[in-house]
DNA sequence: TATGAATGAGGCTTCATTCAT
DNA sequence: AATGAATGAAGCCTCATTCAT
């Protein structure tokens, strides 16, 4: 999250421990409320906890960012950031279209499950209406590349025959988005309330699975499914 | 949610004019913490708010739950409670198992949809990690028969040869859980996002239809689907 | 300021010494307030420093009057309002025109010397334009008859031929508040420019014969001066 | 305030580009000071507003003048230094006495009433007990002349016999100051209670003539007073 | 001479909770 | 059973000031 480049100052920074490092601080700050925010909520979050886990003050956190609100969306927005980043470095087109529908469900599942903060701050902004995602430009630009990926493999599964025409690929996303984020999400209630782990490995696998297999009837034309599914 | 049922000790208190109604009172209090809690979450509502929108005083609100955290729990037991006793009204047995699993998962559509303080108490819920829920008795009790109608269904179907076999009704569950919950749970983000209402009717209806739609290719055996979805 | 009427529950806080007395409570507050703003202004007077040298906490000053500025605003009431009752105390009907304004002039030269809190916070609520004493109703109740006593003697002093016809009472009770309160305000910096104090009670003595002359030199008809005057 | 020079050194800085002007900088920064402080009071004024209202930085801030306080003191001296001389344009001596007293008030009632600013730091300096006043051997210096002309006005038209002997003149510039200063600094509060704008220039007007009234009236000997005054 | 980054102390306010009646 | 008054701890934020370059 914090990839520094080395400069002199930051290198003088790094030596001394505690000289001027402006994107250092900032980012810092960043990452700690980032954790503090996912883990706590927006006003469950104290101001007081983020900075003592910083490497500055809680004074900077006020220079930088303003106010607590004002950090919270540098937070999300660090938030979206790193996740659709992340996406940006999957490939499909070497893959078939089915094949390629499979590592892409399979992708979004893993990538959600491995990126719990991020799916925590989401939970939080939408117990917040989605005031502050709205508010930011940052994350508006951010996805709006986001389902290209998708929109670009549905046309050619159509295409080649695989996949069944007439859907629309923000459906697709939705429903994929769906399944995968509500695994992050509800775990602990649905762990809770059905008395099994939901998060072992074993578990995730098998959810995993009927995940792909749930996406793949749903798009793919029956002929055409793996013989797994069928 | 708060049916109030005659009783001596009621009739009393209307008649000399002082309110001693303890089960109202409670239930009152219950009533407005849980949309307080739903609105602000767990740290972000304020019993002072609370008590101020109830009909009696703060003062009760420690007497008969103790603090903050025990009102919060009861509030998600009743959330718990309101929304399991909808779903207890639900027939399916007279209908053919296909249309009965697609009356299923509108239902669970329909009926997240119109409890939204459910659905952000469970959120909230989730944020702390399930720790509520996993504290209280009555949750366990009341979710215990929740996936048995699915599950006397489930069998219904694959004995009559609509359904595919080996299936495990409580991935069912989860699979219809995750998308009608997240339709509620992520509207926000997700109309913020791609700048379009998810709440409008129109949508809505759409959402439902391939929602049924998705479940329904996932569990009925192809030939068996009804023309619309084939 | 706080003229307490003996009540069962104020006997009882007298006597145990830290009883609820929600009066007395609010009136304490107010009257540390008020000493406190008239010394230091609304944003140099410290909310720790008030609640220190008051018998209750800070909490229950953000309980009874909100904010900083609520409680400035009542403070500024209690200083309007010590100082009008006190102008009510004025009796002129048994004195002649002349001696009546001589003991007006007097009497307000002498109140404003005697109140230099009120002066003060008044100077403190002009630097702030006014804005606290706009919003207070009541304030503005409390001024309606500020001038009332000043109008009937100058109507009465005109109808015995003593008086100038012609002046109106609004424009009088300026020139007389603004030679009074000057006295007071000013005092520190004419003192210090001129390096002399105008406190000592020689010089305040001639100051209000002046203000005094001044006055009636403005509205008497030279012939009905006294000799003193002449 | 800040008529520049044009300076060699400004000369060059202007050639070069970099701003190298002590005296304009330091002038500068006086005069916001001026400003802010006169608008807030000197706890109400804020380092950081009156910096970024400036030319240069917080830090020249310090490095000229110490600390907050500092900068106080020096822009009070700097108003005072702007008021008197102003001041010392006026010229009494082409006027007969009676003439001349009337245009001394109606100077000091205008020059008042345009230099706001002045009129409220002077109100803060008293608030805070003329205590950084006292501390500066400018502003002494500086008034020391303040009422050589009202003296020397005096003696002539005492001198002429239109004006009353025995007065002094200190008092009479009391009493002069008195009225033209309250007519500004007590504005606010005044309109306010009596519910009607006294900045208006009709009555400014007005108030400017009961003014200039009320001095020569206490002046001048009866018989030599003007027609109007009669 | 000049600047942006950094700071510690202290300011105002809010919170869940308890007390006295 | 019920109420308004009271509280201590802690929350967010701001201030004048200094440091590193």
């Amino acid at each position: 999250m914090s990839q520094e480049t080395e400069t002199p100052v930051k290198a003088a920074a790094a030596a001394t421990g505690r000289v001027q490092d402006p994107d250092g601080t900032r980012q810092n700050i960043i990452d700690v409320a980032l954790r503090e925010f996912a883990e706590h909520g927006l006003s469950g979050a104290r101001i007081d906890e983020i900075a003592a886990k910083t490497k500055s003050s809680k004074r900077m956190i006020y220079y930088y960012f303003g106010d607590k609100e004002g950090l919270y969306l540098r937070a999300l927005e660090a938030a979206y950031s790193v996740v659709r980043s992340g996406e940006a470095e999957l490939d499909l087109d070497h893959l078939s279209p089915v094949a390629a529908m499979k590592r892409l469900v399979e992708f979004t599942f893993d990538h959600h499950r491995t990126h719990e903060a991020f799916i925590r701050l989401v939970m939080i902004e939408n117990i917040h209406h989605g005031d502050y995602l709205r508010k930011s430009d940052v994350i508006q630009r951010l996805n709006a590349a986001a389902i290209d990926k998708l929109d670009a493999l549905y046309e050619r599964g159509v295409a080649a025959g695989d996949f069944r025409p007439g859907l629309a690929s923000i459906d697709l996303h939705w429903q994929i988005s769906a399944l995968c984020f509500f695994n992050v999400s509800n775990r602990a209630t649905f762990s809770g309330i059905f008395q099994q782990d939901l998060g072992s490995e074993e578990v995730q696998a098998a959810l995993r699975g009927r995940t792909v297999e749930m996406v793949l009837r749903y798009v793919v034309i029956p002929e055409r499914l793996p013989a797994t599914q069928a």
